[in-house]
DNA sequence: ATGGTTGCAAAATGTTTGCAATGGC
DNA sequence: GCCATTGCAAACATTTTGCAACCAT
């Protein structure tokens, strides 16, 4: 999907929610489509800072939750106490990450999924979301 | 495993670290293995004081990481900032997590930790612990 | 006696919020 | 013009840390 398709879709989000479409939210929503990978949230403030973006942190925060729950953006990991955020166009997928390094790659397992959906309808769980983490030692670190 | 021979391989741990064994890092492991299931470090703060048993929350802190690193305690779940400790003295279990009333369903398939090693090896990948989360809503609240 | 440990309060970190001014629609 | 939104700073929540007094070994 391009962007211009992705910009379209959150405005028509935002707008049936009765909220409105700024350019605050416009620019915050580039800079994300910009970022390929993974994102912390103070790195994108500070992202749009140097680009001299007038946007606040509050709203930063603010927008995230709204492209959270728009279902754009996955909190997809929690650690060391920062919430770590991706932009959910993919595939679903898990993370490995370095407890050294701390780089985050990406695998997907078919397999896997299958599996959760098995265990969540032993217990009358109703999934919405997953995060599957390992933590260990990348090869680059070995 | 009992408590007196877990109280040993602590006191064994932190020796072996050229670190020492003191009455609250004693007090603060027999809170924690009177717990069942999971706790918080606030909860476990509140429930020393309420006992009047004489530790800070700072030591708290500073030994549920000595326990985190011996390997006795796991961080299990980052979920709204906040971080949930378990024993780990059981196999290995993931976890359900309700977003409506926020209770936590173990679960544990074998199934799953064979595919993460497998993923592991794929990426070269040395993997030390695992987290999997999966949200949504429980029977009770459906 | 030595050097790790404690409690305290302050600081650090990440995130949320109240409020007056602003700006979509 | 209405009402959501913004920026700011203050508030919050969780966790860490500097330091002087303390205590296990």
């Amino acid at each position: 999907m391009n962007k211009e398709a992705i910009k379209k879709q959150f405005k028509d989000f935002v707008k049936r929610k009765g909220l409105k479409f700024t350019s605050q939210r416009e620019s915050i929503l580039e800079e994300i489509l910009n970022v390929k990978g993974h994102f912390e949230i103070e790195d994108m403030v500070k992202r749009i800072k140097e680009k001299n973006i007038p946007v606040s942190r509050a709203t930063v925060y603010r927008t995230l939750n709204i492209l959270k729950e728009m279902g754009l953006v996955n909190e997809v990991i929690k650690y060391k106490n920062k919430t770590i955020y991706e932009i959910s166009l993919k595939q679903h997928h898990d993370h490995l990450i370095c407890t050294k390094c701390g780089s985050i790659i990406e695998f997907s397992e078919e397999e896997i999924e299958k599996l959760q959906d098995k265990i969540c309808k032993e217990y009358g769980f109703k999934p919405e979301t997953h995060r599957l983490e390992i933590f260990g030692i990348c090869k680059n670190c070995r």
